[in-house]
DNA sequence: CCAGCGTTTCAACATTATTTGAAATAGTGT
DNA sequence: ACACTATTTCAAATAATGTTGAAACGCTGG
């Protein structure tokens, strides 16, 4: 069987209400018109990945209350310094905090990215 | 230094302005309060983690559009078998997709959960 | 310039997640 | 009972992430 035919759906037997149901949207190939380009699933899988961690999460906690340098944070997770930069590297790469120096400080603070994700993470922290 | 003292604050030396607003606040103590719980910091993480893979995504985009049998999701995405049924299971573990049963066939849909994450998804897919 | 502090970087290691191919399971029609 | 199809499970191999401790960097105050 072709490449197209697949597409078209044409010579894949599928359960009866699927098969309707995929001929009503215009068969696997309008099905996959609608999904997202690669490009943005890959940005948006390496967003949840800098989500994808306890530490990570607090991190994006804290800074809702208010910017923070790293000792602050260190004192509130109890982690190793380097440990703790790693994390922070992490969040940075994504978009989510940035960091300020300031004399021998760094202070982070959420970007508008970051502050849009804590809400919503407390928000389901909350239900 | 004990650990009290940590918490009030009194022994680290931090940049004027975050020491500031950190006693506004009601001090270290004050900020570990508001923390969500561990627990609840564990679930999400695992949900981001859930998320945390471009295969995964399309699946839920896919499953937005319509319920779809395993067979229907391989064509789409081109992968072996046993890899997108570990991809499917990690969904369900995740409790964002569910599986039923239909003869030869099992079906997935959406969970209520899955549903407001393609939404999210998409959403975000679109700015 | 030196010593001290806050933070990051690095490389080795440990842990966890993903991929692969083969075998197992479960339903269907004969 | 058999052959067939759709899907899952398993264990081994590989890849990606997270952790650790030591060393390095940059700033500050003496």
């Amino acid at each position: 069987m072709t490449e197209d035919e697949i597409y078209r759906g044409a010579s894949l037997s599928l359960p009866p209400d699927v098969e309707e149901s995929l001929c009503q949207c215009g068969g696997i190939a309008e099905l996959v018109e609608q999904l997202p380009e690669e490009g943005i699933l890959e940005r948006e899988s390496a967003l949840f990945r800098a989500l994808a961690d306890p530490f990570r999460l607090k991190i994006l906690a804290m800074l809702a209350v208010q910017p923070l340098c790293v000792c602050v944070i260190k004192v509130v997770l109890g982690i190793a310094d380097s440990k703790l930069s790693y994390h922070l590297s992490v969040l940075k790469t994504a978009g989510l905090i940035v960091g300020e120096a300031q004399g021998n400080w760094i202070i982070y603070r959420l970007t508008g990215e970051g502050t849009a994700w804590a809400q919503q993470i407390a928000g389901n922290a909350r239900s």
